[in-house]
DNA sequence: AAAAAAC
């Protein structure tokens, strides 16, 4: 299969072509010919199986034809989230090369100048979050009756952030005869209802969960005390192998302390969560997007879609409250073939929300104790018993520097260490997690470069399989040579072994 | 339980 068997333009194939892409992925092959028939479509899919593009590809072809006029926007994008939404829109402007087709990207926390200027002018396509887009609405800014084809992305994820009755206002403003399209992870009731009444005979495609299924992603759990985890962290940051990582709170307030504590420990940190405005978490997400920070704190405001390259680890500090939202965590490495790692820091009291992930995921995901992750670390700190110490109730993470256990280690502070080439493989000691036949199956194997994974178009083809593609400007991966014993970096302690499983093979 | 989304 290939992307000129689908029956998109010319010009279009070539933007995906300078893009590196010939192969489309299964929803992309399915999805692209019944949407250029204008059929309506439900897709059960979720980033990072190369679902946006088969919405924009062939979007892009049915608005070549025709012209958009002032306030009358021909197509509408719905996301639940502004980074989302900026997301796509970066599609549509790398895929749409070739073509003149206007857009907007409606979203809040910004200012509403540039937006309220471009509809005027009038768009082809708009993508925007509900709130912005009810309240330019509203104030009578936007027509929606020449809206002739609508997006619903993300549609479990609107109805978790209670999106669903601006959905289905924002529905009921189109003309009936438009062309409909919804994207989910999961079909709950409440979605399936919303599909039957606004959508018409749909087809309907159904992909796998690419994390659960991805055998790019070596997944372990860490058993650690509460007390543990940053310690925990810390060990896990050092490991060799880790170039960037993404780290998951459940609590914005975590996010910022940590990525306060992890900065002063001398990581390149940054953090990305709801309450920081919309400047700095663009501003962010770039700095972490061109490597000048390598660890990014996040809130799940970044569980979803985000796509950033190069990501070697994702660590969940803290287990997610919803499976689902594992599943989208994780999926934020091993992305575009590359492989990558998933920890997550669990104590005893995250039991049933591991069974829970392990029941979605139909996986048993192996444990790893931290005791014996704890290694000795510094001389200052052998006072302090780390592990079965009163359980200090409320003390948030931390108060002064030089406070005790749940001091980031400061002492040894300094950079991560640079990026290498993973260690060879030393004696298996931990279980490999187990593979299903059914993940052969379901699963599209990896390999193919993907649209929605795309390197940007001024960097192309060269990097297609390199699994850092935007990442050039930093210091580059030093073949050091590879000890067994850990190398020298200043951390003193034996490599904790249960960071020590080797990807791939 | 938490986070997200409009001014």
């Amino acid at each position: 299969m290939n992307f000129a068997d689908l029956g998109l333009s010319d010009q279009l194939l070539r933007a995906v072509n300078e893009s590196g892409y010939t192969e489309p992925t299964a929803i992309q092959a399915s999805a692209i010919p019944s949407v250029l028939m204008m059929r309506d479509l439900i897709g059960i899919a979720q980033t990072g199986t190369g679902k946006t593009a088969s919405f924009v590809l062939p979007m892009i072809d049915i608005l070549a034809e025709g012209r958009s006029r002032a306030r009358m926007p021909r197509s509408l994008i719905l996301e639940p989230t502004r980074e989302l939404a900026a997301q796509v829109a970066e599609n549509f402007e790398k895929y749409g090369k070739y073509h003149k087709l206007s857009m907007a990207l409606l979203i809040g926390g910004v200012s509403m100048g540039d937006q309220l200027a471009a509809l005027e002018k009038g768009v082809d396509v708009l993508i925007a979050t509900p709130g912005r887009l009810m309240d330019l609405f509203n104030r009578g800014k936007i027509m929606l009756n020449g809206c002739s084809l609508l997006v619903i992305d993300e549609a479990d994820r609107m109805l978790d952030m209670g999106f669903i009755p601006d959905i289905e206002e924002i529905c009921t403003k189109l003309p009936a005869n438009r062309q409909t399209l919804l994207f989910s992870a999961t079909m709950p009731p409440v979605i399936k209802k919303l599909a039957d009444k606004f959508l018409t005979n749909p087809k309907q495609i159904e992909v796998s969960r690419p994390a659960s299924a991805n055998l790019q992603i070596e997944q372990r759990i860490v058993e650690c005390s509460a007390r543990g985890k940053k310690d925990a962290l810390l060990d896990i940051l050092r490991a060799d192998d880790v170039t960037t990582a993404i780290i998951f709170s459940n609590r914005k307030t975590t996010v910022r302390d940590l990525a306060s504590s992890l900065s002063r420990a001398g990581f390149k940190a940054g953090q990305i969560q709801g309450d920081m405005d919309q400047g700095d978490r663009i501003k962010e997400l770039d700095r972490f997007k061109a490597g000048d920070i390598t660890v990014l704190v996040a809130s799940d405001v970044a569980a979803r879609g985000l796509d950033v390259k190069g990501v070697s680890h994702v660590i969940n500090y803290d287990v997610p409250w919803h499976p689902d939202d594992y599943v989208h965590r994780i999926g934020r490495t091993g992305r575009a073939g590359a492989t990558g790692k998933a920890f997550t820091l669990a104590t005893p009291e995250d039991a049933e929300a591991v069974a829970n992930i392990e029941k979605l995921t139909s996986t048993k995901i192996p444990r790893v104790a931290k005791a014996e992750v704890a290694p000795a670390r510094a001389p200052s700190k052998a006072a302090v018993s780390d592990d079965e110490a009163p359980v200090e109730k409320k003390s948030r993470v931390r108060k002064r520097p030089g406070a005790k256990s749940n001091e980031v280690a400061a002492p040894e502070a300094r950079e991560p260490r640079p990026a290498r080439e993973p260690r060879e493989p030393r004696a298996e000691r931990e279980p490999r997690p187990e593979r299903e036949a059914r993940s052969e199956r379901e699963s599209r194997p990896e390999r193919e470069p993907r649209p929605e994974r795309e390197p940007r178009p001024e960097r192309q083809a060269r990097q297609d399989r390199d699994p850092r593609p935007e990442r050039e400007a930093r210091p580059a991966p030093r073949p050091a040579p590879i000890s067994d014993d850990g190398p020298d970096d200043g951390w003193n302690g034996p490599m904790p072994d249960f960071l020590n499983f080797k990807l791939g093979s």
